[in-house]
RNA sequence: GCGUCGGUGGCGGAGUGGUCAAUCGCACUUGGCUGUAAACCAAGCGGCUUCGGCCUACGGGGGUUCGAAUCCCUCCCGGCGCA
């Protein structure tokens, strides 16, 4: 018996949207849902009461961070990951295997998750996996069948994970959900290198499933996501997502680097395949548009660096959703809220011109109000399309 | 008043005959950021430009020189010392 269960409360009568729960052993996560990344078990900049009044339900951990820092043994000694971070709610930990992207591929590039442009297909990207090259090429990561090596960003020190391992480690973490351990490839990768990285993936996902239902303790309290992969080809995007569905896992990732259209194309052919009745999370997608096309889709659960990341930038949701850089000029003397009808504390207790005074001061307390205005702002917008889904089902009776 | 040191782009501060429209830092301006090596990174920052250049600039004025931010004279301004 696994420990959390989904239950699909309604369906929208005009997309594949649904609004459902997942209950866990922290308590329920309404979806669809906007889960704030803590990678080193904090939510950069906000702690956990403002989390909690920002009205998260949520968050992503990462299993590379914390092995390295402090340390998986660190963490269960503190009682697990909720205790050691405060956080009594859901918790999710992705696996690592985001990292073997960013520190391999990605590595040293300017390759982005999303790329905007049409991409010429690099017929050569497995080949930036060969050790050799790898190392010519400063990368921090090369993997092989059975897992990956890399060295510590923090201290060059080598480590290596396998699927097995990272399970492990996330069982030590003791996060209510976590995900299997995969390869996120780079979106400009060729068909070929695709398939062979998602095929790795399937049995990286199979020994990571096996690994999870041999520790009979953590399997009561812990669910495992498995990672549909396949770059932006339909025929791996199905195949992946028909291969990870036999695997009777408790809920799907939706993996990899995407072009800006392939949300509603990919997404949705990866959704046509996964079983209705077990949540999906669009990993590392969340910009408002995205958000809103995933849902469309029968997304169930998204996380995204963007709101903190561009938050701690100086980047801002204004009103209609429209970005505001912070320290524009015109905005030195503003005395508006970021956004006048935004609810959060940062727009109920400051001014623009606050909030510019503390980037151009480099204050931390800007990141920190800026932070919770753009978790406020995507939360509130998921939960309002919950709301709707909600609404439309019930007029339908 | 005498002596002395110094006045360089928004600020600080290099440069001390040509390769200087002038190193660098700060400030400023503008981009970028989507499972966080990110409180980060990049570009710009005298004016004009058909992007090849052109013009105006290193306190003011004058001079030496093929050529001056750099040398000389003079004036103005500031610091310090002595009266």
């Amino acid at each position: 018996m696994s420990g959390i269960t989904f239950e699909i409360l309604a369906r929208s009568q005009h997309s594949k949207a649904r609004a459902g729960v997942i209950h866990t052993p922290h308590g329920v996560i309404e979806t669809p849902a906007f889960v704030a990344v803590g990678t080193k078990a904090t939510v950069k900049g906000v702690t956990v009461p403002m989390l909690k009044d920002i009205g998260l339900s949520t968050i992503i951990a990462n299993t590379y961070h914390l092995h390295l820092q402090p340390g998986s043994e660190i963490v269960q000694r503190a009682g697990g990951l909720h205790t050691f971070m405060g956080w009594d709610k859901p918790l999710l930990t992705d696996s690592g295997g985001f990292q073997v992207f960013s520190l391999g591929a990605a590595y040293g590039r300017t390759v982005s998750k999303i790329s905007k442009e049409d991409l010429e297909e690099d017929t050569t990207a497995a080949s930036v996996y060969d050790p050799d090259v790898a190392s010519q090429h400063g990368k921090l990561a090369v993997i092989d069948e059975e897992g990956v090596s890399f060295t510590s960003h923090i201290d060059g020190s080598l480590h290596r994970f396998t699927p097995e391992r990272s399970v492990e480690i996330q069982h030590r973490l003791g996060a209510d959900l976590f995900f299997a351990f995969d390869e996120c490839t780079a979106a400009e990768a060729g068909h070929e290198y695709q398939r062979e990285a998602m095929e790795r993936t399937h049995r990286w996902a199979m020994r990571s499933l096996t690994a999870h239902r041999q520790n009979l303790d953590a399997r009561r309290k812990q669910g495992i996501f498995g990672i549909v992969q396949g770059g932006r080809f339909e025929d791996l995007r199905r195949e992946s997502a028909r291969a990870l569905a036999g695997m009777d896992f408790d809920g799907y990732g939706i993996g990899g680097s995407y072009q800006k259209v392939d949300i509603d194309t990919a997404v949705g052919w990866v959704i046509d395949e996964l079983p209705d009745e077990r949540p999906r999370h669009l990993l590392g997608i969340g910009e408002p548009e995205d958000l809103r096309r995933g849902i469309e889709q029968g997304v169930d659960l998204f996380d995204c660096v963007q709101p903190t990341r561009l938050a701690r930038t100086g980047v801002v949701y204004g009103p209609n959703g429209t970005k505001l850089s912070i320290t524009h000029a015109a905005y030195t003397e503003d005395t508006e809220p970021i956004d006048a009808t935004c609810e959060c504390y940062t727009c109920r207790h400051h001014t623009r011109m606050y909030i510019a005074h503390l980037f151009r001061a480099r204050e931390m307390l800007g990141a920190t109000l800026a932070s919770i205005h753009n978790l406020h702002y995507l939360v509130t917008l998921v939960r309002r399309e919950r709301e709707r889904i909600l609404v439309e089902s019930e007029s339908l009776r």
